[in-house]
DNA sequence: GCGACAG
DNA sequence: ATCTTGTCGC
């Protein structure tokens, strides 16, 4: 084991320099198609779902699948359990439904990582799609106290002392609950991705979008009679 | 050495 | 993520 997170770390430490955050962030064109990710274990099998929807909040497509998980859980190395179940899960859903999706909300962290190397970024990178990572939890510490209301936030550093890199933001997505952490995954800014976040944010906690694939892969892997 | 640790 | 009852609040 020791090992593989040596392996691993690596590997993350590698491939993290590919990761292409854009300084300026020109607002997202309004056409993007963007897809909501999400999957759900049962025992090595994952059942994965995507929401393919609009700027709008329009959903246009779903498509859920069951694949293969090789890679145990990890903390900060959960790109590799969850990462190539998502790969194959966009590249079936784009062939399969004959379209193309620009931008990837993730179910996890993008840059927001101590290795500037999470989920989403791994996913994105793999795919060379903009990509957003959208967490429950935080991996890196960060400064001041985020206020009760909807909307609030507060930076993210990779160094939390010496403000050295915006890496992403904690986001308050329903007043007097705890917030949510937002962060690029590759070909964006975090700040575009803040506001794409803002954007698909309705009434609960999570994204209605990665809320709508949570359910459909839970129902796909409940309904699963193997 | 100790604590923290995406899903 | 998953194992799981009742319970508090809108």
């Amino acid at each position: 084991m020791e090992d593989l997170i040596k392996k691993l770390t690596d590997f993350q430490n590698q491939l993290a320099p590919s990761i292409w955050i854009p300084i300026d962030a020109e607002p997202i064109y309004p056409e993007a198609i963007l897809g909501a990710i999400d999957v759900q274990y049962e025992g090595e099998n994952g059942f994965a779902a995507i929401v393919i929807f609009d700027r709008k909040g329009k959903i246009l497509h779903t498509f859920t699948r069951k694949y293969k998980a090789t890679i145990p859980y990890i903390p900060s190395f959960f790109a590799f359990r969850e990462g190539d179940i998502i790969i194959k899960l966009v590249r079936d859903a784009e062939k399969e439904l004959h379209l193309n999706i620009d931008i990837l909300l993730i179910d996890g962290h993008g840059i927001a990582h101590p290795r500037k190397f999470g989920l989403a970024s791994y996913v994105g990178l793999a795919l060379e799609k903009m990509s957003i990572g959208v967490a429950k939890n935080t991996l890196l510490k960060y400064n001041g106290i985020l206020s009760k209301g909807k909307d609030s936030s507060l930076d993210i550093y990779l160094d939390q002392a010496t403000k050295n890199e915006l890496v992403g933001y904690v986001y308050r997505s329903r007043e007097d609950v705890k917030p949510i952490f937002v962060s690029a995954g590759h070909k964006l800014s975090s700040k575009q991705a803040l506001e794409i976040t803002k954007e698909h944010t309705g009434e609960y906690r999570q994204l209605d979008v990665l809320r709508e694939a949570d359910r459909l892969a839970r129902e796909a892997a409940k309904g699963d009679i193997n």
